[in-house]
RNA sequence: GGACCCGUAGCUCAGUUGGUUAGAGCGUUUCCUUGACAUGGAAAAGGUCACAAGUUCGAGUCUUGUCGGGUCCACCA
């Protein structure tokens, strides 16, 4: 068979994306034989390219999903895109811009169709991205969130919640982009330190004008807005000028000094500008003490009619004219550098304003205690663990959910108005909540409505995701009762409270049912210096770059292998991924040139353990014991420790020593079987991992039984599992780096045959090297290993007089075994001997302790019996090893 | 202000319930290439496991505190 000395990833890609694609090979459905395993993407944006971040997630996924469909799950993974409300019209709004227009030159319909016809160009993109990192989606079930079916579940949700007084309408300060001129949930709002100033100001009293009180703020463009000035009733500085009035300066408005609870006296200076129209907490004072509401800034941030002198100026620019203005009135106190939290839009990075304006909400708390109870009782978890309480702590404190959003892609909120016969005005004011475009007022019966405007969150309708992809409510049902609940959801700590929250909500309330069992998040891909990859910043590595120069295997191995927590990315990280998957292909190609007979099959399992020779033993002891814990580790969701294993097994055991050993004894059928069978079961379990590479190679070699991405995941055979010939060839593999280590450090020619002497103390060792001469020799190029069992021996050959010094031999302890070889030299005995002697009193020391813990009745009463075998057997072992060093010692007398 | 995570070799990190001599990759140094692979092989150097106290026969691992780095949440104007 010709193989290339490289691994053509290029072509190998292509090859096997389309492949599995063409043939359906990632289709599940309804299937009573086989239990499902269930998961579904976290749809990308459809104004998404695939970023590194997407490339682990989904990478983790993959291999999920690709070892549950191979341990006979019906494994489905449901793929789609998200319409991303704000980031699409975004990158729609952006592209008018340079045809010199914005959205308002448009319709409402014209844009849409815009919108549409982006999407129809650009929307698959990511999909196709997704292909080519070997994703192995159902891929024709992809959904859209805003496909007719998914969008009727949206209105079905909204309705249901409305109907349940879940859903309601008020005006509230919200977090507005006045960029995007949108309100947005307080997720959306990313809060991030910023240096800013708290400025100081005076505002004059009505009656003494010269008189002050000095009230803190960072945003002094609000005071135009101010309609009270709040103290704690506490506080004594200002207890006598509660119910006073001031004048606000610029605008004259007549405020008064009033008291509430909120004030930290200890803050700033006390008292507090109210200013209820933008600002949260002084909403909240403005309904208690009922103070006017004086908006004064526009939705797109520039100041309104209430401002004054100030109208028209951008709300910055406000902000230093209104200082300026102040400090030339001697009305600033002081000006003192001040870091605080600013919340910044998280699409645009605009500063978000705290906005006062009449949106749609849902109300949180009842749909977040069976959520909490869902978690808490264990029937989801989280992986790792600690994300629990990150994900306790946020829904047990749990704020509504502004879910309006004054853009035109999206949603549409299903409420309509009559604007009908002004004898009903009163009457019609109730919005009517319909699921299809209501026909007539059912009040005055006009047919004059008009419908709501604003359009939902997109979080509004990921958050039905695990089951409106299934066709929930009107169709689907089969494959819900069976695909639903989802098994494992994968996602980034992000992404915990904008969707895994809410899905957890949406599923309980909906559905009656957890979405998923196990939510497992993964770190963040950043940069070397530890900083997110972002296009801004220009630190990112496009994934796709990493696929053409690294192939699409490399740049998930290496990605995953990291992947124990935060990714700290740079490109020649990539590489590991693209040795090992050459390594794979070339110790693939050895096997193969060397395999004869075109037919050969083998099951490791059913072969005969006493037919084996150690070598043999070991390598299939080595394969098993890395099968089983690479699918421990998947289970538990740690796929960077899976590939570890399979990275140290396929190296550091197959190709370093086991294709070494058996390099001179190819034409041995028994030998060819063994190395294609652990070959072949390997490309299986790392085949998740690095799916091209293993599909190519199984093409290869296995063709017959189709595509490796289909087959079973390999049997662990109980009886063909030998610990001890791990054991044995751990003491071999010792023994032949010692021996390496002394050629390497006196510079003997590699391929130079040595001579040496090997003094064990004990029998079984002996034998063990007697046995195994073989292995000595192909491996450390031993001319003739001479043993000399069961001695104790003196120094070492070449008639030492010191006992720190043997001349014209070296003498090299493995574990027991005394290795002597005749090259010349020096080795330090007496350091030896004391090492060993210091090892022999820390044993006997753990040895005593352990002893009087055995006798401790206590101990024995308390410990469960377990733990009390466990300790007799540690006793035990420690036993041995002390006499193993004590005769190690004395064989250096 | 609250919560969480991290500190192990020059760098990036493993280290599963406490237990023999703390591991890997990259980097560095030395040697090796006509037959699977230089995207390779053999070997070396390099660690008071941040610090301190405690529990224990025994601590990288458990407890507490200190220092340093990071993340998330929160209405301190």
């Amino acid at each position: 068979m010709e193989l290339s000395s490289r691994f053509n990833f290029s072509e190998v890609d292509a090859k096997w994306s389309q492949y599995w694609v063409d043939n359906n090979l990632f289709h599940a459905e309804v299937n009573p034989d086989k239990k499902p395993y269930t998961v579904v993407i976290p749809p990308p944006n459809v104004t998404g390219i695939l970023h590194m971040g997407h490339a682990l997630n989904n990478t983790l996924q993959d291999i999920m999903i690709r070892y549950k469909r191979m341990r006979g799950f019906e494994a489905l993974w449901m793929p789609g895109t998200d319409h991303a409300g704000i980031a699409t019209q975004n990158v729609v709004e952006r592209q008018l811009s340079k045809e010199g227009k914005t959205r308002h030159d448009l319709s409402r319909e014209e844009f849409l169709e815009r919108l549409w016809a982006w999407k129809r160009e650009y929307g698959d993109t990511i999909i196709h991205q997704l292909k080519k990192l070997g994703a192995s989606c159902d891929w024709p079930r992809a959904r859209f969130t805003m496909d007719e079916g998914y969008s009727q579940a949206v209105r079905s949700v909204f309705i249901r919640l409305y109907k349940k007084g879940l859903i309601y309408q008020g005006e509230y300060i919200i977090n507005w982009c006045p960029r995007c001129q949108t309100a947005l949930s307080d997720e959306e709002a990313e809060h991030r330190e910023l240096q800013g100033n708290l400025y100081h100001l005076r505002y004059p009293f009505q009656d003494e004008p010269d008189q002050f009180i000095v009230v803190a703020t960072t945003r002094p463009e609000t005071m135009l807005g101010d309609t009270a000035v709040a103290v704690n009733p506490k506080d004594k500085r200002y207890k006598k000028y509660i119910g006073k009035t001031l004048i606000l300066p610029f605008v004259n408005r007549e405020i008064k000094v009033i008291s509430d609870e909120f004030v930290d006296s200890k803050f700033g200076t006390g008292a507090v500008k109210v200013t209820p129209a933008h600002d949260p907490n002084d909403f909240a004072m403005g309904k208690r003490h009922k103070l006017e509401f004086v908006n004064v800034m526009k939705p797109d941030g520039v100041l309104n009619q209430h401002a004054g002198q100030f109208e028209g100026m951008d709300r910055f620019e406000a902000r230093e004219a209104i200082v300026e203005e102040l400090g030339q009135l001697k009305l600033i106190e002081k000006i003192e550098p001040h870091t605080h939290a600013v919340g910044h839009c998280y699409r645009c990075h605009t500063v978000v304003e705290p906005y006062l304006s009449k949106q749609w909400f849902v109300k949180m708390e009842p749909l977040a205690k069976p959520a909490i109870e869902a978690v808490r009782k264990g029937k989801i978890k989280f992986y790792p663990s600690r994300w629990t309480k990150v994900y306790l702590n946020w829904m047990e404190n749990i704020r509504d959910w502004c879910i309006s959003r004054q853009i035109w892609w999206g949603h549409r909120i299903p409420v309509w108005y009559c604007v009908g016969d002004d004898h009903c005005q009163l009457a019609c004011k109730a919005p009517i909540v319909s699921e299809t475009v209501p026909v007539a007022c059912p009040h005055c019966g006009s047919t004059n409505l008009k419908q709501d405007e604003d359009v939902l969150d997109t979080w509004f309708s990921s958050w039905l995701w695990p089951f409106a992809t299934f066709g929930w409510p009107d169709s689907g049902k089969k494959d819900l009762d069976y695909f639903y609940p989802t098994a494992s959801l994968f996602t980034a700590p992000e992404i915990i409270f904008f969707w895994v929250a809410r899905m957890i909500m949406a599923g309980k309330e909906f559905m009656g049912d957890i979405p998923f069992s196990d939510v497992y998040i993964h770190g963040t891909v950043r940069d070397a210096k530890g900083r997110k990859m972002s296009k801004s910043l220009g630190n990112a590595i496009d994934p796709l770059e990493i696929i053409k120069e690294y192939g699409a295997d490399a740049l998930r191995f290496s990605l995953v292998i990291n992947s124990g927590q935060d990714l700290f990315i740079s490109k020649e990280k990539f590489e590991i991924g693209r040795n090992f998957a050459n390594k794979l292909w070339n110790a693939s190609r050895l096997v193969l040139m060397n395999i004869k007979d075109p037919d050969i099959d083998v099951d490791l399992g059913k072969l005969d353990k006493k037919a084996l020779d150690l070598p043999s033993r070991w390598i299939i002891f080595r394969f098993y014991a890395t099968a089983e814990k690479v699918s421990a580790a998947n289970e538990r969701y740690q796929f960077s420790q899976a590939e570890s294993l399979l990275y140290e097994f396929f190296r550091g055991n197959f190709c370093d020593w086991y294709l070494e050993l058996i390099k001179d004894r190819w034409p041995d059928p028994a030998v060819q079987k063994i190395a294609f069978g652990i070959l072949r079961d390997t490309l299986k379990i790392m085949h998740p991992f690095m799916p091209f590479v293993t599909e190519e190679l199984w093409e290869k070699i296995s063709k017959e039984k189709g595509p490796l991405c289909r087959q079973s995941w390999p049997v662990v055979s109980r009886k063909l599992i030998d610990k001890n010939a791990d054991k044995e060839m751990q003491t071999l593999m010792a023994l032949v780096a010692a021996i390496r280590n002394v050629r390497s450090q006196w510079n003997v020619n590699p391929a130079e045959q040595i001579e040496c002497r090997l003094i064990t103390v004990s029998t079984k060792d002996a034998v063990l090297i007697e046995e195994n001469t073989a292995v000595l020799k192909q491996m450390a190029r031993l001319g003739n290993a001479r043993i000399e069992p069961a001695r104790i021996v003196g120094p070492a050959t070449g008639g030492a007089k010191n006992s720190d010094t043997v001349k014209n031999a070296v003498t090299v302890l493995v574990g027991n075994i005394k290795c002597v070889i005749p090259l010349g030299g020096v080795i330090d005995v007496d350091k030896e001997k004391k090492k060993i002697l210091g090892q022999v009193q820390e044993q006997e020391k753990a040895l005593d302790g352990l002893a009087q813990r055995l006798k401790n009745k206590e101990f024995l009463k308390k410990a469960p019996a377990e733990i009390v075998a466990k300790e007799k057997e540690r006793l035990t072992s420690l036993n041995a090893r002390v006499t193993e060093l004590r005769l190690v010692i004395a064989s250096l007398e």
